[in-house]
RNA sequence: CGGGGUGUAGCGCAGUCUGGCUAGCGCACCUGGUUUGGGACCAGGGGGUCGAAGGUUCGAAUCCUUUCACCCCGACCA
């Protein structure tokens, strides 16, 4: 009776449920190459409708979709020192463009270029160099633009979503001619994903800025969106960058004034990627499988006929037919509802399990029964209980029930991360909160921990040894004056800290 | 790149120490039947060069040598 849908749950290995997830909602699997991963439909239809929502509010502050190659010179990555030392370890590198028979009968690389080729880890050098042909005076300012690609990174660790190989992401780039100005896109882009993440996505965050240490390499700046998985570890969700005149100075992205002087622009860069799967999953999935926000979910309704007697199929079908069509009328979220009638023969408890796990939000199973009271059997995903409601009623409500379990969802993480949220005032208190209790199998322990710190080697050195990494100094605080808890140092910055992904 | 581990059917595993008939089990899959308002049951069936190469032996999943791949823990990261 106490089944669960995924085994392990959570408590039992958190790692384990997410990989269990993963499989069971049937969103990616594993390649034969080591790092990267397929996406299949059902996650694909989530990324598609993210970037749909995002592409959109893109547009909205002004943005254009443009494509740069895949390909980056070895020396555009050169160009900017900080930039080449982040992520020369994790590039792959292009040395030849042709194949030829080798004594084995197998194929041997051949054509060794002159130059060897990267594949984009990120794009802000190539980006670059098209910029600084494309910008010629401050009137070509600002250069707005955001491209959807896949990027590689040779990570030696991989999670699907979470830590691939290869992955999808968006990545804005903008120049513009006042640091000032930049600074407000770096910011109205942090903005907008905390936006996406909470209305959209159901996930709180906390906008913050980045320590020294986990900036992007060559930014002046990086902001970043936090936000608590159910193991009350902390994922980083987006970043936008603040990159001053580093890169353009590097890449002579210059423009004449109105005053007729030359000024180097000033460059932002901000970034989600299919991460984004991955934090939707850790943030609202439970022990029977995935469970998605309604204004994401690629299906809101599945109708599942039950029909026990061969007589009855015409009926049933015809009635449920129907039904969603009267569904698809409805609107939700400025669209139709999104509505499918399973008429797979898998039998009825099979075919309920199937759609707990992939998240549909709403199930209606429609049998004779049903039909002859014009009433429907409903299951929400965010409820243990399936009820039965009138027909008409349910047409009228779907929309307010998608509504609610939308809020239901976002509310519910929240009280996760203010429940697992702690002010801290010494280090002993720090190292206490990040202490589980069962050194030879930690229970899920810690959280946010938020207290005054100054960003400074000293601090980071006495984390390394906890595995607990400075998240970022929230954007929303008031600066009181206080003491930096790692080293004693006065500061009016609170940060949070915690364990990561 | 360090430390540990694992490779046997689509997935999860047993068998390896102590070599022996036709390599098993669970789930999944196919067929037939009984079922069907909640992850069915019965019967039958398909699918393996036991990670790869070499060696020892009458005989190797099992022993020896070499090699490859993957996983976990570190270091590195969206």
């Amino acid at each position: 009776m106490a089944k669960t849908g995924i085994s392990p749950t959570r408590s039992e290995d958190y790692p384990g449920w997410y990989q269990q997830i993963v499989r069971a909602a049937d969103l990616a699997e594993n390649s034969p190459v080591r790092g990267c991963m397929v996406i299949k439909p059902w996650g694909y239809a989530l990324w598609e409708n993210m970037q749909g929502v995002l592409d959109g509010m893109f547009k909205e502050t002004g943005h254009e979709n443009a494509y740069f190659p895949l390909f980056i010179p070895k020396s555009f990555l050169e160009k900017e020192a900080e930039h080449v030392e982040g992520f020369a370890k994790e590039c792959a590198v292009v040395t030849h463009h042709r194949l030829e028979p080798g004594p084995d009968g197998g194929l041997v690389p051949a054509g060794k270029l002159e130059e060897p080729l990267i594949v984009r880890p990120t794009s802000e050098t190539i980006i670059g160099h098209m910029f600084a042909k494309w910008i010629e005076s401050y009137r070509d300012l600002p250069l707005k633009i955001n491209q959807w690609c896949n990027v590689v990174r040779w990570e030696m660790r991989v999670r699907l979503f979470l830590r691939t190989a290869e992955f999808l992401w968006q990545e804005g780039h903008t120049a513009h001619a006042t640091k000032e100005e930049a600074l407000d896109e770096t910011r109205l882009m942090l903005d907008v994903y905390a936006k996406f993440a909470e209305e959209y996505m159901a996930m709180p965050v906390i906008k913050g800025e980045k320590t020294e240490g986990e900036r992007f390499p060559g930014a002046d700046m990086t902001l970043s969106i936090e936000a608590m998985m159910q193991d009350r570890k902390a994922l980083q969700a987006g970043t936008s960058h603040f990159l001053g005149q580093n890169f353009s100075k590097a890449q002579d992205i210059k423009f004449q004034n109105a005053d007729g002087g030359e000024s180097f622009a000033w460059t932002t860069s901000w970034g989600v990627s299919t991460r984004l799967v991955g934090a939707l999953i850790m943030t609202h999935s439970d022990d029977d499988g995935l469970v998605l926000p309604p204004r994401i979910a690629p299906k809101h309704v599945v109708i599942c006929p039950v029909i026990r007697k061969e007589e009855e199929r015409a009926e049933v079908m015809e009635y449920c037919t129907s039904l969603a069509k009267e569904l698809g009328d409805v609107q939700y979220d400025g669209k139709r509802v999104a509505v499918f009638v399973d008429d797979s023969d898998k039998r009825g408890g099979e075919k309920k399990w199937f759609h707990i796990k992939r998240g549909v939000p709403i199930r209606l199973e429609v049998g004779p029964r049903d039909i002859k009271n014009d009433s429907l059997f409903v299951g929400r995903r965010d409820q243990p209980k399936s009820f039965g409601m009138p027909r008409a009623e349910f047409v009228e409500r779907v929309s307010e029930i998608l509504a609610e379990m939308q809020q239901g969802l976002f509310d519910k993480a929240l009280k996760l991360r203010v429940d697992n949220t702690q002010q801290i005032n010494s280090f002993d208190e720090f190292k206490a909160f990040f202490t589980p209790k069962n050194e030879g199998k930690p229970e899920v322990h810690g959280g946010f921990a938020e207290c005054y710190f100054v960003d400074c080697p000293e601090t980071d050195a006495m984390l390394v040894p906890l595995k607990v990494t400075p998240r970022c100094a929230p954007v929303d605080q008031d600066s009181e004056p206080g003491v930096c808890i790692f080293t004693g140092k006065p500061t009016q910055t609170r940060g949070i800290f915690a364990k990561s992904y």
